[in-house]
DNA sequence: AGAGGAAGGTGACGCTCTGTCACGCTTTGG
DNA sequence: CCAAAGCGTGACAGAGCGTCACCTTCCTCT
């Protein structure tokens, strides 16, 4: 029985991965299920089986591993991130790439997430500010730095930039994902023509010290 | 001495008001100093020198004082809002107005709030959702949609426009506050160029039947 | 293979916070 | 000036939290 063993070797690599996970997901049950405010680490755990104190070996409290699932969804968003990166050659199709595909992604989270919560109760995926989230930013910024050092988009505030796409992104999607039909294609042509058309009137900046004239 | 009691009129609604005050003031400070997630019933009680039980006669939960507070913030917010409308005879008026403004008082919250707060700590003022935001949110919608009436701006989807306008001067702002020195002039230029930028280049609305033409 | 040691699961325990409630003082209206 | 209602009070019971001494299981070294 060699086949599983590529990445946890040992036993006890193999029960902390899966104890993890089974509390991950248990705490994604039950915050579905009771609502974030009210479940407890106890709810968590008597999901798991595991004993209560087994819970501090890997989380230090209720809204670690809250925070944990919301990294977690950043954190698989991320390579599709990178991916309309490399896929696309503009930064008119990047952007329009990027959004469409967070529209795509929160609308399958949503699905998967549909169970019978308590009225309008916050989903971890995206409600606080992760390592993994911050990564995101990071990330759409310096696509946005790129843009503009290659001549690709005008020299503007990329922070700024970044911070407003993301604005937008994530209101539109909400406002998005309460409409029915859930149409990701109508709220990714209004952000992208939002953001693409605002970007020619923004203010520059100074430009920074080039080479003389070639 | 009848000069202060103009709307508390009894000794009862007097106390009632100002006790429902100093827990929200002492909550304010409670949750600066201690920050919001260690910050207790108690804590909070125990500087207004009332009793434990009294708080729950205001509040069900020190969420619900955290939610008032935020609240507070929207409802002094408001009136600043609808002054713009009023003061402002263009939809561009009035949206930099309305941004300007809103830099202007989380500027001013922002300095108010400066204490030795742990970390990345969230303030009340715009963190969660309460009835009074949503009624900002309405409000802004609102006043696009008149402005589309009117013929000011361009038949677009008012909902997700004001979604992402309420974004954009979210995430701007909160940039901004993050800068030093900070400024929201900057600030005002970038989110009101960004919005009235990419106003034209928004997917058009079918327009309503009107009457065939004039 | 077997022994010794380390890693980590276990659950009872003590502690803090919560929310309630019976009590009594204060205000109000008559 | 009295009766009734309103409301502040703080002790109390219950719940959840985080810890820790113990014990089982796995790993390593000979």
């Amino acid at each position: 029985m060699s086949h599983v063993a590529i990445l946890a070797s040992g036993k006890r690599e193999q029960t902390k991965v899966a104890n993890r996970r089974a509390i991950l997901d248990a705490a994604r049950e039950v915050f579905s299920e009771l609502g974030y405010e009210v479940a407890t680490v106890r709810d968590i755990i008597r999901r798991t089986g595991l004993a209560s104190g087994t819970f501090y070996n890997y989380f230090r409290s209720r809204d670690e591993v809250f925070e944990a699932l919301a990294d977690d969804g950043a954190a698989r968003f991320r390579p599709i991130l990178r991916a309309c990166w490399e896929a696309s050659n503009s930064f008119d199709g990047y952007l329009r790439a990027a959004i469409q595909a967070y529209f795509d992604f929160i609308a399958d989270e949503h699905e998967t997430w549909q169970t019978n919560r308590p009225a309008g109760e916050r989903h971890p995926q995206m409600a606080v500010q992760t390592p993994e989230m911050e990564r995101v930013f990071e990330e759409v910024r310096d696509a946005f730095s790129k843009a503009i050092e290659h001549g690709g988009a005008p020299r503007v505030d990329a922070d700024y930039l970044a911070a407003a796409c993301i604005a937008v992104a994530r209101q539109v999607g909400d406002k998005m994902l309460e409409r029915r039909p859930i149409n990701t294609v109508e709220a990714t042509d209004f952000a992208t023509k939002l953001i693409l058309g605002g970007l020619p009137a923004l203010p520059r900046l100074a430009p920074r010290p080039e080479k003389p004239h070639g």
